[in-house]
DNA sequence: GGCCAGGCTAGCA
DNA sequence: TGCTAGCATGGC
């Protein structure tokens, strides 16, 4: 079954996917010979595996996935939502250009990286998973973290002679005692972060479907007072999973970093100063942060 | 070896 | 409301 999605804007797909490249996973594929990023999407209970690339590479870029032939409608239709929002095909990157070009310093990194998007998470219990265990940690070891879960979680689909891991189900982890995670390594309150998050998504206490259309302050009111998740793992899960375009997560380290190094700021800027810095990036501060956090990794 | 890492909680003033 | 010790482990 192929599908395919016209992309607005500039998009160049082979800096995109293979950005990942840099931590890879079981997870996804990527293919530098025919230029495509294969990955399972959960649709209910099902892990349907897709793989996308594009055609042309340049103007108007169209974005093509294929998938098994027995997917229902119902089920392409979600696929057709997930790579959207994944991929953010909708987001217009040029007035982004646009917006930041008026700042000097960043003429460089809009050269460097013009045309990357993001590739966002594929639902939100994993974004959530994903940030809580990268809280505080580096972002090497959090990504080993990440891999042994999904490890432990050994769930995987079989696509065009290829295994691909699936992220484990809320249900998979809820099931899970904290001395499981301790023993891949993750600390106490960790385990029980990431292991009491399922088991609330699982109860019903939260309704990660909701989050899709709530306002920022109904999700901050619905995350914030569950243990272990606080301002800046609901700023990433805006960014990463639910794909929102203004959200600054200016007491991140890495964003401190990156901003230190681009504008020569020192000592690192604190909370504060990258606000106000920040107050120029609007509407698109989620976009300056994945910029400039891809500027870290370089 | 020591400091730091894309934070958060609980306890205290 | 605001501040901070403690968490825990691997990277560099």
């Amino acid at each position: 079954m192929i599908n395919g999605l016209k992309v607005r804007g500039p998009f160049d797909f082979e800096k995109a996917i293979r950005r990942p490249l840099a931590r890879p996973s079981k997870l996804f594929i990527v293919r530098m010979d025919d230029v495509s990023y294969t990955r399972a999407i959960r649709v209910q209970s099902r892990a349907i595996p897709v793989t996308v690339s594009v055609t042309p590479s340049h103007d108007d870029v169209v974005l093509h996935w294929t998938m098994p032939d027995d997917v229902s409608f119902e089920e392409s239709m979600h696929i057709e939502t997930t790579i959207r929002r994944m991929f953010c095909v909708d987001e217009d990157v040029e007035a982004f250009y646009e917006t930041m070009s008026r700042r000097p310093m960043w003429n460089e990194l809009i050269n460097r990286f013009y045309g990357l998007r993001p590739i966002l998470d594929g639902d939100l219990f994993e974004s959530m998973v994903n940030v809580i265990i990268g809280q505080q940690l580096n972002v090497k070891f959090a990504s080993t973290l990440v891999e042994r879960l999904i490890d432990l979680g050994d769930e995987r689909v079989e696509w065009e002679g290829s295994t691909l891991a699936v992220f484990p189900s809320p249900e998979r982890v809820a099931s899970w005692a904290y001395e499981d995670l301790r023993a891949l390594s993750f600390s106490q309150r960790k385990a029980e972060y990431v292991i009491d998050f399922a088991r609330a998504v699982v109860d019903g206490r939260v309704n990660l479907s909701k989050l899709w259309t709530a306002t920022e302050e109904e999700i901050y009111e619905t995350l914030l007072p569950l243990r272990g998740i606080g301002r800046w793992t609901v700023e990433c899960v805006l960014l990463f999973g639910l794909g929102r375009r203004d959200v600054l997560p200016a007491a991140d380290i890495g964003l401190q970093n990156a901003i230190h190094k681009l504008y020569g700021i020192t000592p690192r800027p604190d909370e504060d100063e990258v606000r106000r810095l920040a107050e120029l990036w609007r509407p698109w501060r989620s976009w300056a942060t994945y910029y400039l956090w891809q500027s870290l990794n370089e």
